[in-house]
DNA sequence: CCAGTCACG
DNA sequence: ACGTACGTGACTGGA
């Protein structure tokens, strides 16, 4: 079989790439996204094609021969994107590690390269294959030379392929002929001037009745329509002309040194290194296989399925460190993975014939024991899973997923395989890549031994080897503290708190739920009176088209699928039609339903009457937590009617009662301190009414003047400033001018100038360290803070003024919570603390212990943090968390 | 699986 | 001139 040669177009794959493939930073916050998409476009070929030869051709930024010819080609274009120019050295960093030649050449463009390369090639007896995303180059499609256009769509690659044929076929002319016919029809993405009135059509049909433009314009008498056939004869040099800049070369001087173009060594070590430092995981397989890649787990890991051989295990460990790593199944614990270096990695694998109950007796000792220092990950989940079978008080050292965290918040995961991928440089496959996914999902017990003991063992040797890598990293950042003292203290104190859960007076549930299905008929046959029919009021499209349309109401497009209908628009036609409010009432009783009356009852515990959260501490970008399954920390309180629904959630039993404790203005506070804003600072030492100090400082009022709505634009833009707001939606929230709102913004910047300073200092140390941090150190990454798209950067630089600020009093509460926590526990009492709420916390308190408590609460939590501000925090008592808010 | 919507701090 | 507030999670409809 003839060999053959892949000939790629450099620039328009990678711009495809770029905009098929939306925008990726890795962790050192380089865009990656173009690259990523080449290489997933050039693998996926070679893989198809499997050619011998390779060569990808780029333009270079000089004048070509185009140019020179004709001042005004590609005139039109637009430059690159900085986000992509900025990649273009890496694609080429890339190319180079996998000894793939680059062509550039001054005065030709990259289609002439590969013009020039695939007939050389054809004239060797190689047969060539052209990669391009610019359907130009279909001119070069022949009996054997394949053309082929790859589009990246929603992460895959498809691809539209042309020979000679397939050109005819879909556009009625030949490969020769597409050329003469773009000279008739022009290009304004090349800026190819083409004969005026003739457009694709006219062009067709011209072309496939006379061939060529010299025999077109000999005939342009007889061509159809008029004005074509006079702008034709009048337009005859222009259409030479842009038949001469359509024209791929193909004999430009350029070697032909058929050695240098063999694929080689492609899948190198320097190229993975390459690879790795982008983040490509999924592209680490490709490497894999290769001799150069890095050796990974070809260590023996021991198998153990015994209380004999258990017990040998835990004899042969060492007081120190020890990673250790549970499998779940379904959070079923399916046995215990140890690593130490001496010992090597064991798999203990819980059976019918070695009970997993049996299994954690044997290791009690090393559960039991701090001198058995444990790396894990995700150490929550073992201490519910412990707790389960009856075993309190396990510790661990090291969460290596919070670690993982810390090190960088805006992580999509922190699976073994990534924390391997991270800080080892290694790469294992996932437990999706090892389970499947589906219905094709395996069971852990069908793999094979060999693999379920390298599974387990290997988590557990990932965990203790990263540590170390981790624990540099920490140091260089100065992120100890906030790792050992916060982050993993925390843990204990989440999974208290998810142990607990919360009570739910289920009768008064299910009374909400029928009262709100009982509202919900009702208001549903109103509406479709008043539409007139029948439809889905829960259907955004359908009820954009039965306001929009059916009723003519004004409110044109907002959305890529169709009419808005949020909340905020419909506000604004309250007035226009009598369904308008219907329809919000609607929503609200709908929300109320699905999500909290059904949602909370499909998770209340059947048994307990309780309900148990999940709160995950390595989800937010600023250093938050988050809760999940349900999510208790978005529960009703604006509008009365959801507010009800706190009635529900009640203490465990008539022993208990709530105590219920919030930070006041936590966040402007922490904004007074970072800020060191004399003023603001002032203010709160005098603990007056913030918002009306502020209206009186902004609108130059006395403080006893100031009126309601003063107060109540001076509040909105005190929180405005928190997230970095800007003039036009402040005015669009206030209902004042842009004008008006830009004027109170830069009379509160005039009046807290320090705060100014701050802004502006973050976001300028944001771009150069590619970070912001909190006071304890907290880190965002913050690669937006270097991107020229102005939406991105302006987004990216509100988030880098909020970050500090929301980190910080999430940083506050976080030390708060800890020690209330310890201070529960060291007193011996019997109250607990059950949920946060980021600002908020909430006790199950012991009756008889409720004012002592209350005490301890407000004392630490107002003395979490040392601020040049006080903290304030309000603590409210009741029989329920609507009493106690 | 994504977009739209809406609940919270 | 750009488009327009930070951070979350759950539910619904519809490709």
């Amino acid at each position: 079989m003839a060999e053959k040669i892949m000939l790629i177009d450099g620039n328009s794959i990678v711009n495809r790439a770029f905009y098929g493939v939306p925008l990726l930073t890795n962790g050192e916050g380089r865009y990656t996204n173009g690259v990523y998409g080449f290489l997933n476009i050039l693998f996926k070929l070679l893989d198809e094609e499997q050619p011998d030869y390779l060569a990808v051709a780029f333009d270079l930024h000089a004048p070509t021969f185009r140019h020179r010819t004709f001042d005004g080609y590609k005139g039109t274009r637009k430059g690159m994107p900085e986000e992509l120019r900025e990649q273009m050295p890496l694609l080429k960093e890339v190319l180079q590690a996998m000894h793939i030649p680059i062509f550039e050449q001054e005065g030709f463009e990259a289609d002439d390269i590969l013009g020039t390369l695939s007939a050389l090639a054809e004239k060797n007896g190689i047969v060539p294959v052209v990669v391009s995303g610019d359907r130009d180059l279909l001119q070069l499609a022949g009996e054997t030379l394949k053309v082929r256009i790859p589009k990246t769509k929603g992460g895959r690659t498809e691809t539209e392929d042309y020979y000679a044929a397939d050109v005819q076929a879909k556009y009625g002319v030949t490969p020769a002929e597409f050329i003469d016919m773009k000279a008739l029809m022009g290009d304004t993405s090349d800026n190819i001037p083409g004969v005026p009135g003739i457009g694709e059509k006219t062009a067709a049909k011209i072309i496939t009745q006379y061939h060529d433009i010299e025999t077109a314009i000999a005939h342009a008498a007889e061509i159809k329509p008029k004005k074509a056939s006079e702008n034709l004869a009048a337009y005859q040099e222009q259409a030479r002309l842009s038949k001469f800049l359509a024209t791929i070369v193909r004999d430009m001087p350029l070697e032909w040194d058929k050695e240098s173009l063999k694929i080689g060594d492609m899948f190198n070590q320097t190229a993975y290194e390459l690879v790795k430092r982008l983040e490509f995981k999924s592209m680490f397989s490709h490497f894999e296989g290769s001799a150069s890649a890095p050796k990974q787990a070809e260590q023996t890991y021991r198998f153990v399925a015994d209380r004999e051989g258990a017990k040998e295990v835990l004899a042969a460990l060492k007081k120190g460190e020890v990673g250790y790593a549970f499998v779940y199944e379904n959070e079923e614990g399916q046995g215990l993975a140890l690593y130490q270096e001496q010992l090597g990695g064991v798999w203990i694998e819980a059976s019918m014939a070695f009970l997993m109950q049996e299994l954690l007796e044997i290791f009690q000792p090393f559960f039991a024991d701090s001198a058995y220092r444990k790396i894990g990950h995700d150490v929550k989940k073992d201490i519910r899973f412990l707790r389960s079978y009856g075993y309190n008080g396990f510790t661990a050292e090291f969460d290596t997923a919070i670690g993982a965290y810390i090190l960088n918040a805006t992580g999509s995961s922190y699976e073994y395989d990534d924390i391997a991928a991270t800080f080892l440089n290694e790469t294992y496959p996932s437990q999706e890549e090892v389970f499947g996914k589906g219905r094709t999902k395996k069971a852990f017990a069908a793999l094979p031994e060999a693999e379920r003991t390298a599974y387990g063992a290997r988590q557990a040797e990932i965990f203790f080897r990263a540590r170390k890598v981790m624990e540099e990293r920490l140091a260089e950042n100065e992120q100890k503290s906030l790792f050992y003292d916060m982050e993993m203290p925390l843990i204990y104190v989440l999974a208290d708190m998810e142990k607990y859960g919360i009570k739910v007076d289920k009768a008064a549930l299910l009374a909400y739920q029928k009262r709100l299905g009982e509202s919900l008929d009702g208001m549903e046959e109103e509406i479709y009176a008043l539409a007139g029919e029948k439809f889905n009021i829960n259907s955004p499209k359908q009820l954009g088209v039965i306001l929009f349309e059916r009723l003519g109401l004004k409110g044109g497009k907002k959305t890529k699928t169709g009419y808005s209908t949020a909340a905020d628009v419909l506000e604004k036609l309250r007035t226009a039609h009598p369904i308008v409010e219907r329809i919000l009432h609607y929503r609200q009783l709908a929300k109320l339903k699905s999500t909290y009356a059904d949602g909370l009852l499909a998770v209340m515990d059947a048994e307990t009457e309780k309900i148990y959260s999940t709160f995950n501490q390595t989800i937010t970008a600023t250093g938050r937590i988050s809760s999940t399954e349900p999510n208790l920390q978005n529960i009703p309180v604006r509008l009365e009617l959801g507010r009800e629904l706190r009635k529900i959630f009640i203490p465990e039993s008539a022993e208990f009662c709530f105590l219920d404790a919030d930070y006041s203005q936590i966040e402007l506070r922490v904004l007074a301190h970072i800020s060191g804003d004399e003023s603001l600072i002032a203010a709160f030492k005098s603990n007056q009414d913030i918002h009306r100090m502020t209206a009186s400082q902004v609108f130059h009022v006395p403080f006893d003047e100031v009126t309601p709505l003063q107060r109540s634009n001076a509040k909105a833009v005190n929180f405005g400033i928190i997230y970095g707001k800007g003039a036009f939606s402040l005015g669009q929230d206030l209902g004042i001018s842009r004008k008006e709102a830009e004027e109170y913004i830069n009379a509160y910047f005039a009046r807290y100038p320090k705060i100014k300073t701050f802004m502006e200092d973050t976001i300028k140390n944001g771009a150069k360290n590619g970070y912001v941090s909190t006071l304890w150190n907290r880190r965002r990454n913050m690669p937006e803070l270097q991107s020229s798209n102005f939406m991105q950067r302006a987004a990216g630089e509100r988030a880098a003024m909020n970050m500090p600020i929301q980190g910080t009093a999430a940083d506050i509460i976080k030390l708060a919570m800890i020690k209330v926590h310890r201070a529960l526990q060291e007193g011996g009492y019997r109250s607990r603390l059950i949920l946060q709420v980021h600002d908020e916390l909430l006790i199950e308190a012991y009756k008889e212990e409720k004012d002592a408590v209350a005490k301890i609460l407000k004392e630490n939590m107002e003395h979490a943090a040392d601020l040049l501000v006080p903290l304030d925090v309000d603590v409210h008592e009741g029989a329920s968390w609507f009493e106690a808010k």
